[in-house]
DNA sequence: TTCTAATTGCAAATGATTCGCAATTGGGAT
DNA sequence: ATCCCAATTGCGAATCATTTGCAATTAGAA
Protein backbone atom coordinates (compact mmCIF):
# COMPACT_ATOMS: atom_id res chain seq x y z
CA UNK A 1 0.00 0.00 0.00
CA UNK A 2 2.83 2.51 0.89
CA UNK A 3 3.17 1.69 -3.04
CA UNK A 4 1.24 4.40 -3.23
CA UNK A 5 2.81 7.06 -1.50
CA UNK A 6 6.18 6.08 -3.33
CA UNK A 7 4.26 7.31 -6.24
CA UNK A 8 3.86 10.86 -5.43
CA UNK A 9 7.06 11.44 -3.80
CA UNK A 10 8.96 14.23 -4.64
CA UNK A 11 5.78 15.57 -6.83
CA UNK A 12 4.02 18.66 -5.64
CA UNK A 13 0.72 17.07 -5.54
CA UNK A 14 -1.51 17.03 -2.53
CA UNK A 15 -2.18 13.79 -1.23
CA UNK A 16 -6.23 14.13 -1.36
CA UNK A 17 -8.54 10.33 -0.54
CA UNK A 18 -9.34 10.76 -4.49
CA UNK A 19 -5.89 10.56 -6.01
CA UNK A 20 -4.81 7.99 -3.90
CA UNK A 21 -7.91 6.14 -4.96
CA UNK A 22 -7.16 6.48 -8.65
CA UNK A 23 -3.79 5.66 -8.81
CA UNK A 24 -4.85 2.37 -6.16
CA UNK A 25 -6.83 1.66 -9.85
CA UNK A 26 -3.69 1.85 -11.73
CA UNK A 27 -1.23 0.03 -9.62
CA UNK A 28 -3.92 -3.33 -9.59
CA UNK A 29 -1.88 -6.18 -10.97
CA UNK A 30 -1.59 -6.55 -14.82
CA UNK A 31 -4.16 -3.03 -14.98
CA UNK A 32 -4.90 -3.01 -18.70
CA UNK A 33 -4.77 0.77 -19.82
CA UNK A 34 -7.48 2.59 -18.52
CA UNK A 35 -9.69 5.45 -19.81
CA UNK A 36 -11.35 8.30 -17.09
CA UNK A 37 -15.18 6.32 -17.49
CA UNK A 38 -13.36 2.73 -16.44
CA UNK A 39 -11.05 4.86 -13.71
CA UNK A 40 -14.11 7.02 -13.01
CA UNK A 41 -16.86 3.36 -12.70
CA UNK A 42 -13.97 1.59 -10.65
CA UNK A 43 -13.75 4.28 -7.70
CA UNK A 44 -17.52 3.73 -7.34
CA UNK A 45 -18.46 7.26 -6.15
CA UNK A 46 -14.79 7.71 -4.45
CA UNK A 47 -14.43 10.81 -6.88
CA UNK A 48 -16.30 12.67 -9.19
CA UNK A 49 -15.72 12.62 -13.16
CA UNK A 50 -14.31 15.90 -13.41
CA UNK A 51 -11.67 15.35 -10.67
CA UNK A 52 -10.54 11.99 -12.60
CA UNK A 53 -10.39 14.26 -15.77
CA UNK A 54 -8.37 16.52 -13.83
CA UNK A 55 -6.04 14.52 -12.22
CA UNK A 56 -5.65 11.70 -14.75
CA UNK A 57 -3.84 14.99 -16.83
CA UNK A 58 -2.06 15.96 -13.81
CA UNK A 59 -0.82 12.35 -13.29
CA UNK A 60 0.57 12.58 -16.81
CA UNK A 61 2.21 15.87 -16.32
CA UNK A 62 4.00 14.11 -13.16
CA UNK A 63 5.22 11.20 -15.10
CA UNK A 64 2.78 9.21 -13.13
CA UNK A 65 0.79 7.80 -15.99
CA UNK A 66 1.12 8.27 -19.87
CA UNK A 67 -1.12 8.34 -22.43
CA UNK A 68 -1.67 5.18 -24.74
CA UNK A 69 -3.05 5.52 -27.88
CA UNK A 70 -5.81 2.60 -28.55
CA UNK A 71 -7.45 4.29 -31.49
CA UNK A 72 -10.58 4.10 -28.95
CA UNK A 73 -13.07 6.67 -28.64
CA UNK A 74 -11.57 7.57 -25.37
CA UNK A 75 -7.84 8.51 -24.05
CA UNK A 76 -6.58 5.90 -22.10
CA UNK A 77 -3.63 5.77 -19.48
CA UNK A 78 -1.34 3.42 -18.10
CA UNK A 79 1.45 3.38 -15.16
CA UNK A 80 4.35 5.24 -16.35
CA UNK A 81 6.55 2.41 -15.52
CA UNK A 82 8.24 -1.21 -17.69
CA UNK A 83 7.89 1.07 -21.13
CA UNK A 84 5.95 -1.01 -23.70
CA UNK A 85 3.57 -1.72 -25.94
CA UNK A 86 0.52 -3.24 -26.72
CA UNK A 87 -1.64 -5.36 -29.35
CA UNK A 88 -5.08 -4.35 -29.72
CA UNK A 89 -8.07 -7.39 -30.64
CA UNK A 90 -10.39 -5.09 -33.14
CA UNK A 91 -12.84 -7.70 -32.49
CA UNK A 92 -12.63 -8.09 -29.11
CA UNK A 93 -10.53 -5.40 -27.30
CA UNK A 94 -8.23 -7.77 -25.97
CA UNK A 95 -4.99 -5.85 -25.01
CA UNK A 96 -1.44 -7.92 -25.03
CA UNK A 97 1.61 -5.88 -23.93
CA UNK A 98 4.43 -5.87 -26.24
CA UNK A 99 7.98 -5.42 -25.89
CA UNK A 100 9.09 -2.24 -27.01
CA UNK A 101 11.14 -2.64 -30.57
CA UNK A 102 11.74 0.40 -31.22
CA UNK A 103 15.13 1.19 -33.05
CA UNK A 104 17.07 4.74 -33.57
CA UNK A 105 15.73 6.94 -36.67
CA UNK A 106 17.43 10.10 -37.84
CA UNK A 107 15.28 12.75 -37.99
CA UNK A 108 15.97 16.30 -40.07
CA UNK A 109 13.79 18.89 -38.78
CA UNK A 110 14.18 17.20 -35.01
CA UNK A 111 16.08 18.48 -32.04
CA UNK A 112 14.97 15.59 -29.30
CA UNK A 113 12.38 12.75 -29.12
CA UNK A 114 11.04 12.83 -25.90
CA UNK A 115 8.07 9.75 -26.63
CA UNK A 116 6.74 7.94 -28.93
CA UNK A 117 4.08 5.54 -29.45
CA UNK A 118 3.87 2.41 -30.88
CA UNK A 119 0.47 -0.03 -31.13
CA UNK A 120 -0.69 -3.09 -32.83
CA UNK A 121 -3.77 -3.78 -34.17
CA UNK A 122 -5.17 -7.33 -35.06
CA UNK A 123 -7.17 -10.05 -34.99
CA UNK A 124 -6.48 -12.53 -31.37
CA UNK A 125 -6.24 -16.00 -31.77
CA UNK A 126 -9.71 -16.33 -29.25
CA UNK A 127 -11.61 -14.05 -32.02
CA UNK A 128 -9.79 -15.95 -34.88
CA UNK A 129 -11.61 -19.34 -33.93
CA UNK A 130 -15.23 -17.80 -33.07
CA UNK B 1 -6.60 14.20 -62.32
CA UNK B 2 -7.31 10.81 -62.92
CA UNK B 3 -5.41 9.88 -60.50
CA UNK B 4 -8.23 10.77 -58.39
CA UNK B 5 -10.37 8.10 -60.51
CA UNK B 6 -7.56 5.56 -59.82
CA UNK B 7 -7.98 5.57 -56.26
CA UNK B 8 -11.66 4.39 -56.58
CA UNK B 9 -11.36 2.17 -58.98
CA UNK B 10 -12.46 -1.15 -58.18
CA UNK B 11 -14.16 0.30 -54.57
CA UNK B 12 -17.96 0.43 -54.93
CA UNK B 13 -18.03 4.01 -54.15
CA UNK B 14 -20.13 6.33 -55.84
CA UNK B 15 -18.09 8.94 -57.50
CA UNK B 16 -19.87 12.31 -56.05
CA UNK B 17 -18.24 15.19 -56.33
CA UNK B 18 -17.87 15.74 -52.59
CA UNK B 19 -15.69 12.45 -52.92
CA UNK B 20 -13.78 13.77 -55.50
CA UNK B 21 -13.39 17.10 -53.72
CA UNK B 22 -11.89 14.98 -50.42
CA UNK B 23 -9.99 12.80 -52.30
CA UNK B 24 -7.93 16.36 -54.07
CA UNK B 25 -7.04 17.60 -50.94
CA UNK B 26 -5.44 14.15 -49.89
CA UNK B 27 -3.86 13.80 -53.04
CA UNK B 28 -2.28 17.21 -52.97
CA UNK B 29 1.98 17.28 -52.49
CA UNK B 30 2.92 16.20 -49.04
CA UNK B 31 -0.57 16.44 -47.63
CA UNK B 32 0.07 16.58 -44.08
CA UNK B 33 -2.56 14.45 -41.51
CA UNK B 34 -5.58 16.17 -41.79
CA UNK B 35 -9.02 16.02 -39.65
CA UNK B 36 -12.06 16.25 -40.63
CA UNK B 37 -12.06 19.90 -39.77
CA UNK B 38 -9.08 20.66 -41.84
CA UNK B 39 -10.57 18.83 -44.83
CA UNK B 40 -13.80 20.70 -44.29
CA UNK B 41 -12.26 23.89 -44.52
CA UNK B 42 -10.03 23.02 -47.71
CA UNK B 43 -13.59 21.96 -48.76
CA UNK B 44 -14.75 25.90 -48.83
CA UNK B 45 -18.49 24.98 -48.53
CA UNK B 46 -17.96 21.93 -51.50
CA UNK B 47 -19.14 19.68 -48.76
CA UNK B 48 -20.88 19.63 -45.32
CA UNK B 49 -18.91 18.11 -42.25
CA UNK B 50 -21.01 15.53 -41.71
CA UNK B 51 -20.23 14.66 -45.18
CA UNK B 52 -16.71 15.27 -44.72
CA UNK B 53 -17.03 12.52 -41.39
CA UNK B 54 -18.75 9.93 -43.02
CA UNK B 55 -16.52 10.04 -45.88
CA UNK B 56 -13.40 9.78 -44.05
CA UNK B 57 -14.57 6.84 -42.44
CA UNK B 58 -15.73 5.34 -45.59
CA UNK B 59 -12.27 6.28 -47.28
CA UNK B 60 -10.68 4.11 -44.56
CA UNK B 61 -12.43 0.89 -45.09
CA UNK B 62 -12.19 0.92 -48.44
CA UNK B 63 -7.85 1.38 -47.94
CA UNK B 64 -7.97 4.53 -49.27
CA UNK B 65 -6.74 6.19 -46.36
CA UNK B 66 -5.49 5.61 -43.08
CA UNK B 67 -6.11 6.98 -39.42
CA UNK B 68 -3.18 8.45 -37.45
CA UNK B 69 -3.07 9.11 -33.93
CA UNK B 70 -1.25 12.05 -33.45
CA UNK B 71 -2.29 12.67 -29.67
CA UNK B 72 -4.50 15.74 -30.97
CA UNK B 73 -8.03 16.04 -29.72
CA UNK B 74 -9.52 15.20 -33.53
CA UNK B 75 -8.76 11.95 -35.59
CA UNK B 76 -6.55 12.75 -38.68
CA UNK B 77 -6.26 10.91 -41.52
CA UNK B 78 -3.72 10.37 -44.40
CA UNK B 79 -3.60 8.73 -48.40
CA UNK B 80 -2.95 4.53 -47.25
CA UNK B 81 0.14 4.88 -49.63
CA UNK B 82 3.75 5.09 -48.90
CA UNK B 83 3.60 3.11 -45.22
CA UNK B 84 5.56 5.49 -43.13
CA UNK B 85 5.13 6.78 -39.64
CA UNK B 86 5.28 10.48 -38.34
CA UNK B 87 7.37 12.61 -35.79
CA UNK B 88 5.40 15.44 -34.01
CA UNK B 89 6.55 18.54 -32.76
CA UNK B 90 4.47 19.11 -29.28
CA UNK B 91 5.34 22.39 -28.77
CA UNK B 92 4.64 23.90 -32.55
CA UNK B 93 2.56 20.48 -34.02
CA UNK B 94 5.42 20.17 -37.18
CA UNK B 95 5.24 16.73 -38.79
CA UNK B 96 7.97 15.04 -40.13
CA UNK B 97 7.59 11.83 -41.94
CA UNK B 98 9.42 9.31 -40.59
CA UNK B 99 10.42 5.67 -41.85
CA UNK B 100 8.81 2.63 -40.49
CA UNK B 101 11.77 0.73 -38.03
CA UNK B 102 8.78 -2.13 -37.14
CA UNK B 103 10.58 -5.13 -36.47
CA UNK B 104 8.93 -8.96 -36.23
CA UNK B 105 7.25 -9.28 -32.46
CA UNK B 106 5.76 -12.67 -31.23
CA UNK B 107 2.98 -12.41 -29.69
CA UNK B 108 1.45 -15.31 -27.79
CA UNK B 109 -2.19 -14.09 -27.83
CA UNK B 110 -2.64 -12.75 -31.29
CA UNK B 111 -3.22 -14.71 -34.64
CA UNK B 112 -2.77 -11.90 -36.75
CA UNK B 113 -1.48 -8.09 -37.03
CA UNK B 114 -3.45 -5.85 -39.71
CA UNK B 115 -1.67 -2.44 -39.01
CA UNK B 116 0.72 -0.76 -36.37
CA UNK B 117 1.28 2.97 -35.33
CA UNK B 118 4.25 4.19 -34.75
CA UNK B 119 4.60 7.89 -33.66
CA UNK B 120 6.86 9.81 -32.34
CA UNK B 121 7.11 13.19 -30.04
CA UNK B 122 9.02 16.16 -29.19
CA UNK B 123 10.91 19.40 -30.27
CA UNK B 124 11.51 20.28 -33.57
CA UNK B 125 14.89 22.21 -34.19
CA UNK B 126 12.90 25.08 -34.81
CA UNK B 127 11.28 25.03 -31.40
CA UNK B 128 14.16 24.15 -29.64
CA UNK B 129 15.95 28.12 -30.73
CA UNK B 130 13.12 29.87 -29.51
C1' DT C 1 -5.28 24.80 15.62
C1' DT C 2 -5.44 28.24 12.07
C1' DC C 3 -5.04 29.74 7.49
C1' DT C 4 -4.81 29.57 2.67
C1' DA C 5 -3.96 27.83 -1.69
C1' DA C 6 -5.03 23.67 -3.90
C1' DT C 7 -8.64 20.58 -4.80
C1' DT C 8 -13.23 18.92 -5.28
C1' DG C 9 -18.23 18.40 -6.79
C1' DC C 10 -21.69 19.95 -9.43
C1' DA C 11 -23.69 21.74 -13.27
C1' DA C 12 -23.26 24.07 -17.42
C1' DA C 13 -20.32 24.74 -21.67
C1' DT C 14 -17.50 22.92 -25.42
C1' DG C 15 -16.03 20.51 -29.29
C1' DA C 16 -15.69 16.46 -31.96
C1' DT C 17 -18.41 13.19 -34.00
C1' DT C 18 -22.89 10.83 -35.08
C1' DC C 19 -27.65 10.36 -36.39
C1' DG C 20 -32.46 11.01 -38.45
C1' DC C 21 -34.67 12.28 -42.27
C1' DA C 22 -36.27 14.56 -46.36
C1' DA C 23 -34.26 16.17 -50.70
C1' DT C 24 -30.76 15.19 -54.24
C1' DT C 25 -27.98 12.51 -57.41
C1' DG C 26 -24.89 8.93 -59.69
C1' DG C 27 -24.97 5.30 -62.64
C1' DG C 28 -27.12 1.01 -64.23
C1' DA C 29 -31.22 -0.50 -66.84
C1' DT C 30 -34.32 0.72 -70.54
C1' DA D 1 -30.85 10.08 -73.70
C1' DT D 2 -34.27 9.09 -70.00
C1' DC D 3 -36.00 6.67 -66.03
C1' DC D 4 -35.45 4.79 -61.63
C1' DC D 5 -33.88 3.87 -57.15
C1' DA D 6 -30.57 2.94 -53.81
C1' DA D 7 -26.82 5.57 -52.24
C1' DT D 8 -25.52 9.97 -50.81
C1' DT D 9 -26.00 14.58 -49.16
C1' DG D 10 -27.24 18.71 -46.20
C1' DC D 11 -29.16 20.30 -42.27
C1' DG D 12 -30.16 20.32 -37.66
C1' DA D 13 -30.57 17.92 -33.52
C1' DA D 14 -28.43 14.46 -30.50
C1' DT D 15 -24.56 12.21 -28.31
C1' DC D 16 -20.37 11.55 -26.06
C1' DA D 17 -15.86 12.66 -24.28
C1' DT D 18 -13.76 16.25 -22.13
C1' DT D 19 -13.35 21.03 -20.05
C1' DT D 20 -14.54 24.88 -17.31
C1' DG D 21 -16.58 28.23 -13.69
C1' DC D 22 -17.43 28.66 -9.18
C1' DA D 23 -18.63 28.04 -4.42
C1' DA D 24 -17.65 24.72 -0.77
C1' DT D 25 -14.14 21.61 1.11
C1' DT D 26 -9.59 20.07 2.57
C1' DA D 27 -4.45 19.01 2.83
C1' DG D 28 -0.60 20.49 4.79
C1' DA D 29 2.46 24.36 6.09
C1' DA D 30 2.94 27.77 9.82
Amino acid sequence: MDQIYKIFQGKSIKLTTQRKAIARIFLGKHCPPQDAESVFKGLQGKADKATVFRNLEIFESAGILRKVDLQKDSVHYELNANHHHHAVCTSCGLIEAVKCTFRKLDLSKFREIKDHSMEFFGICKSCAKG
